[in-house]
DNA sequence: TTGCTTTCCGCCCACGATTGCAATACCATT
DNA sequence: AATGGTATTGCAATCGTGGGCGGAAAGCAA
């Protein structure tokens, strides 16, 4: 049905060959001859066909996108924010997307990425979600080109991408000591075992340590994922002795519900207690007062991931040059601080 | 580097087709002979190369998505569910996914498009967004199974799978009557140009007339993108002289403003004013109190959309049985009514 | 005329899998 | 021993593209 290079070639009244060396620029071929060619591709709508292409190129000109299907309702719209930054780099350079979400029962995780790569049915791999371990072996073995994104790294050992959580922190900490506050308090963002958990647990108490001059382990409650996780590690913080005068929450919904509870208990946010949230989604913007937000770059990561991940399947990045790209986070001001 | 058929049959001592025959089960295969197979296959971690396969099978095996990139940021989780419905669908049947967003800079979107068929890297077209329109006769006149999803169908003209906001609407005015609600309001979540938002005031207008015996164009503001739409018409309807006790919002967003407006000019929600938001997303949960929303099962729209699109292609419903599916709308309660 | 370059063609192989065909090997039943 | 059925094989073609090679044709300059 669809027209083939020979109908191409028919149509321009040319060989095939010529046709092939005019669209891939292999060879001289005459401007006239070129532009009656283009005519026939235009015309009949002509676009090599991709399976034929790629059993001859060994290259399929996709990128597989593997994520872990986790529940959190909430990370969606950061992650459709990761996607569209992948896409869009992608699409600039002729590449296509080749999407798999998988559940986190890591058996049927680990095999379908390995599929990806067994089929060859893309160029590299993007991966993201925590529960994708096991199966890196084989595609560093095989030098098959991935990275690793918004995801723990494993340094040495794997490229990836992420944003930096450390100095996120770091800087919600430095923005609220710039407003006059001492007493500041850290609600994680769930445990520590997390990475990114851990992360701005780390920059929190760097920039406390620096800018405050001691970092006090009571003022550190540790979030979850709860519907109502920060509710009563608020109270909690509020009542210590020698209060804190600001809060920063380890991710928005947990802010949320911070500066409902600290209203509730009579405290003005952000006169009385000052909050600050993580990864600037709509809950920020759309809480009442709005809350100040620690912005994720998500769109950049993904664009910065494709990039690296096609660095990698051209050459022009060594297997054993391992990189490691960290985005800086950036605070967004509202009225809760 | 990666092993191929004949690298299998070397290792299980038998022929090339027959390994063939024991995948594809299109011949007689010894049980004993199937087992060495399998066993030089898993020893090998043979998966058959999909360009290859896909040249002489002419199927790809993929689904190729496009999505009308717009800006709307609160569309993000939804169009997530979505697409993990979507992606759910074809991996349980052994579909991948062929992502691509594009601006909705209409050329590029239909060139795009139109590629992923001329280049016969899909076996089919799931799309997605107001903005493709142009491109489909090509699609239709080659016979090339597509389906359009979660925007305004073309009656007989192509497959589509939407959900039923006409009935989103007219539920929620019935459970509101259910509430002793008689003067009920609605703000539309934009202009009646978008199809969504027309069939959502249909819903409403046929409910009103249905159940509580007059519909009153009074009761109606249009909505719109606008940060803070529903600000201003939650003032303007709760000021008129027999003024509504019920607001219907076309989205949460909107919801939340009009929970925050009337709460600003004194009435109490639920008890003065009731609202019901639309789409069921973290802002209704979040808000407080939080907010009555209908629920789009946009999962399920995926699910049925892929499934729909893999009949189509295994030729199991044929091409000029147009199906439109209309998924129901549920009202998921909360403290706001 | 000769020599040289540019442009083009035809031919052929390769890529990895599927599949039809004809042939053979094996086994059990009669 | 003959028959029939099942299991397996080799061979070859096919899918659409890419690309190497040698050669042919055409144009141009000396």
């Amino acid at each position: 049905m669809a027209a083939t290079i020979r109908d191409v070639a028919r149509e321009a009244g040319v060989a095939v060959c010529t046709v092939s060396f005019a669209m891939n620029g292999s060879a001289h071929v005459a401007e006239a001859t070129k532009k009656r060619i283009f005519e026939a591709i235009e015309k009949l709508n002509y676009r090599p066909n991709q399976s034929a292409r790629g059993l001859v190129t060994k290259k399929t000109n996709n990128i597989g996108l593997v994520v872990e299907d986790t529940v959190d309702g909430l990370e969606n719209s950061i992650l459709l924010d990761v996607i569209k930054g992948l896409g869009q780099a992608t699409g600039d350079n002729n590449y296509d997307l080749l999407l798999s979400f998988q559940k986190p029962s890591t058996s049927k995780l680990a095999d379908h990425l390995l599929d990806v790569y067994r089929k060859q049915s893309a160029d590299g791999l993007i991966l993201m979600g925590a529960a994708i371990n096991q199966p890196f072996d084989e595609l560093i073995k095989n030098r098959f080109p991935f990275v690793l994104l918004g995801r723990p790294a494993i340094p040495g050992l794997c490229h990836s991408v992420n944003a930096d959580n450390e100095q996120g922190a770091y800087e919600a900490v430095k923005y609220l000591v710039g407003k006059g506050h001492r007493r500041i308090a850290l609600i994680t963002p769930c445990t520590l075992e997390v990475d990114a958990s851990l992360d701005r647990y780390n920059g929190y108490r760097l920039a406390m340590e620096e800018f405050v001059g001691r970092f006090d382990e009571q003022l550190v409650a540790i979030g979850s994922f709860e519907q109502d996780s920060g509710y009563a590690e608020t109270e909690k913080l509020l009542s210590l002795k020698d209060r804190p005068t600001a809060i920063i929450a380890g991710r928005d919904v947990i802010a949320s519900r911070v500066v409902e509870r600290a209203q509730e208990l009579g405290y003005a946010v952000p006169d009385d207690v000052a909050v600050i949230g993580f990864d600037n989604t709509v809950v920020s913007q759309l809480a009442r007062p709005s809350i100040t937000s620690i912005e994720l770059p998500m769109r950049q990561m993904g664009l910065e991931a494709a990039k690296l991940l096609m660095k990698l399947i051209d050459g022009e990045i060594g297997f054993d040059d391992i990189q490691t790209i960290v985005l800086p986070c950036t605070v967004c001001e509202r009225e809760s601080t």
